[in-house]
DNA sequence: GGCCCTAGCTTGTCTATACAGGTCTAGGGC
DNA sequence: GCCCTAGACCTGTATAGACAAGCTAGGGCC
């Protein structure tokens, strides 16, 4: 401790095992084959007695491998019926339901919502995919600018199955943000993000005041209730003054 | 059995042992032994050989129970020396930082990496700020890109602590991911994330391949292990093919 | 003192074997 | 035709025995 110096010690006594554990191999087999395409997500995986005989390994060297393939979401397993391919890979990122309103007041700022366009619609075909719902269902449709004190902080365009949450239309959305409405009539099941960054057409530019190369990020949220698809919103934030920030910390 | 009596399907006389594995009461054991206080951070866990003994398990089942609290975070482990209490209060990570290879190859493509740097570098005040210790300290440098298959995916960033994980610089980062490396070194306590849009600089916008007006997400992550800040890396991904998601589910 | 070398500990891996319990299906008894 | 059972196959767990490689302390040699 203290060393003043810097030295770096660049022999290599560790780094990974030698060359490859015979379970890693296993592993990597398996990852292969998803990789390749040959075996998709949902589909089965050779039992445990199956790469024995394709590898020749000890049962107990596959087992470990497919258990830990469980462990990091990539299979599924059944005991009695079989290893299968998990369902597309989602990269869980705790991204909380947060209401925009609370965040900017928690700020030391003040929330003011600017009601761009509130409407009933019939959804297309994409939307009606979108919702699980047959085409032409009753959908509400709002497009409200969020602002932080003189700055607009978020565009929300946002779509609402109006059989999950009825009366969305009538709403005052200058003193209730959608969300609060929402957690209220239709309490909140699961969420789905999505977070990506791009550059947003002029539509949305215009409504954040944002010059044509600035960046901005998108938060892409569909949230359930009662087993149905509640409402699906496109949050678009500012790159240059917003961020998301999470905290992973093991109980 | 042949009994020609009907059997009674009867729920309590034999059916005690499914409700705990073995590997999982020794689990418990060490990590009761955590919680209640007796074995701290840092301290010494007993070894295989002692548990056999203390437990009356076999030394595979000792072993499980010490490998998948590695896994968690709880422990680390140093071949020929011995296992120790990695951070007080951790029982299990609920959310993995995952590895962008395997995310790569789970979507089904190859992953490879193209080490644009690494060297060792002494903190400038701003980084040892960062990190928070003295200027000067002895950190490891990387910037690597990944690739799903011919595109860049992901730029990745990183500064590491190497009192936290040494022998940070003597890896092959071509064929060990530095999440891989350091997960094994310096297990995993906290992550703090943040995450955000930007159209980047040049430097980072060459090896993503990107247009001068596309957008990039980066993600910002610090990562603890041991009470120490091990590792600050800065993820940029192209807008337009990479997005997070997460599903949010109350229990 | 300073050096090397080894004995004895540690983790890390692999195997063969065993038993338990879940799930599905073909075939036999009614 | 229906039910029900036996068997095949699956995962899940547990064990004993084996070999490899990393680390450390201590003993003996220079």
């Amino acid at each position: 401790m203290g060393a003043g110096i810097v030295s770096f010690k660049v022999s290599a006594p560790m780094a990974m095992p030698p060359a490859a554990a015979r379970y890693q191999k296993v592993k990597h087999y398996v990852l292969e084959r998803i990789e390749g395409g040959s075996l998709k997500a949902g589909e089965r995986v050779p039992s445990e007695n199956e790469l024995v005989r394709e590898l020749a390994v000890s049962r107990m060297t596959a087992n470990r491998a497919l258990r830990e393939l469980t462990a990091d979401g990539v299979l599924v397993r059944l005991a009695g019926v079989g290893t299968f391919v998990a369902e597309a890979r989602v990269h869980a990122h705790p991204l909380e339901v947060r209401n925009i309103g609370d965040e900017i007041r928690a700020r030391g700022h003040e929330h003011r919502a600017r009601v761009v366009a509130l409407e009933g619609v019939a959804a297309t075909p994409e939307l009606a995919e979108r919702f699980e719902l047959p085409a032409g269902a009753a959908l509400g449709y709002s497009l409200i600018t969020h602002f932080e004190g003189a700055h607009p902080l978020q565009v929300e365009e946002r779509y609402v199955n109006l059989e999950a949450a009825p009366g969305y239309l009538a709403n005052d959305f200058t003193r209730v943000t959608p969300h609060e409405f929402l957690i209220r009539v239709a309490p909140l099941q699961r969420a789905e993000h999505t977070v990506r960054a791009l550059v947003p057409e002029r539509r949305i530019r215009r409504l954040l005041k944002l010059e044509a190369d600035e960046a901005c990020l998108l938060i892409r949220r569909r949230t359930f209730s009662q087993g149905r698809i509640a409402s699906i919103a496109d949050l678009y934030h500012p790159g240059s003054r917003y961020e998301l920030s999470a905290t992973i910390q093991p109980r």
